[in-house]
DNA sequence: ATTATCTATAGATCTATAGATAATGC
DNA sequence: ATTATCTATAGATCTATAGATAATGC
């Protein structure tokens, strides 16, 4: 049963996505090991010849997570990153959306090495941001303080009700504020 | 083993209110029926003559942190609170603080009962700080704006790593950034 | 007599390890 | 020969229930 050498790193890498959407999605918690192999197509003793623990494999999950944010955040200005995050789509995908969103809370309760890498992540996001054309007037402070502003009505629009009008509220007035606040300082 | 009405009244509250905080502490998932029994001076047991469930317990222990915090909100103006919601001490202390920064995504991802009760502690913490005096001037709109933006700016210093640099960066930035658009404002 | 709490346990998880297997790669 | 993956399981949890106990409250 042994498998070739890059099978064994593509392997590897589908876990590790696996459990960057599944970790999102239902929390460090949330997820076992097994589920979590079963999930990648493998069978749950074959984890630990990969990772030494699971905590292990949270900092890496919560690395790639933030890597395909930036990915795909580069390039966007400051008005439809605003617009694509206070999104109900945003909302709904918990698992493909921002990490510090889905996982702040639960970083917070861990380790400092999983910490370390929610700050480094907290790092790339900040930078990408400040490399678009649109925001080259910001410093960072402004991206800082725009960054929290987003995470916390996502947040809050997340824990209300599915469909209810506070939730979609929390959206539009934030998105509206933070919009209208680029807007002024041209 | 049978005790007084008065005591069993006692009882639950008091198991209501430790759960309020471990879970604030550790998440829904980080603490254990037996656990928080015996932090409330109980046996494990007994918990199911007081709850259906432990998913029942997290309604009314989310309920009671969001009344604790309106309680002591009460009579603070506009910017004391927010010194007060920035702070190092707030950070610090997750099971006594804030419930929408430490439940939030934990409540995201629970029943739509979990969320309306959620959603209720919101509406309550607008309502106290839209009678206060100083905030008189706020929209609702404003006081939303404003609380997300705290909640984003204290779950992500708190996913940092401890007394981190960017930790207390978020802080003061977003600390600054909130009290001078007040003053703006006047 | 009722019942809140206790002790004990059922049954289902969960993380991690042990040992077998079989295909790679020297 | 090495080793990634598999099956199986150890040992520690976790939620929830069952039955005993003993003090309240009719």
């Amino acid at each position: 049963m042994k498998v070739s050498k890059e099978q064994v790193r593509e392997n590897r890498m589908r876990i590790v996505e696996t459990a960057s959407e599944l970790f999102r999605e239902r929390g460090y918690d949330g997820v076992g090991v097994a589920e979590l192999m079963s999930a990648a197509g493998l069978t749950h003793g074959g984890f630990y010849k990969h990772f030494g623990s699971k905590t292990d494999l949270m900092s890496e999950a919560m690395s790639c997570g933030f890597r395909r944010s930036a990915e795909s955040t580069a390039g966007v200005n400051r008005e439809k990153f605003i617009e694509y995050y206070l999104s109900r789509q945003h909302r709904a995908d918990m698992g493909k959306g921002c990490v510090m969103s889905a996982l702040g809370t639960d970083t917070a309760r861990q380790s400092e090495s999983i910490k370390a890498a929610f700050a480094a992540g907290i790092e790339r996001q900040l930078a990408v941001l400040g490399n678009e054309k649109n925001v080259e007037g910001s410093t960072r402070a402004d991206l800082i303080d725009t960054i929290a502003h987003l995470v916390g009505a996502l947040v809050l629009s997340r824990a209300c009700p599915d469909n209810s009008a506070l939730a979609d509220e929390i959206l539009d007035v934030c998105r509206a504020r933070l919009i209208s606040h680029e807007a002024s300082k041209d």
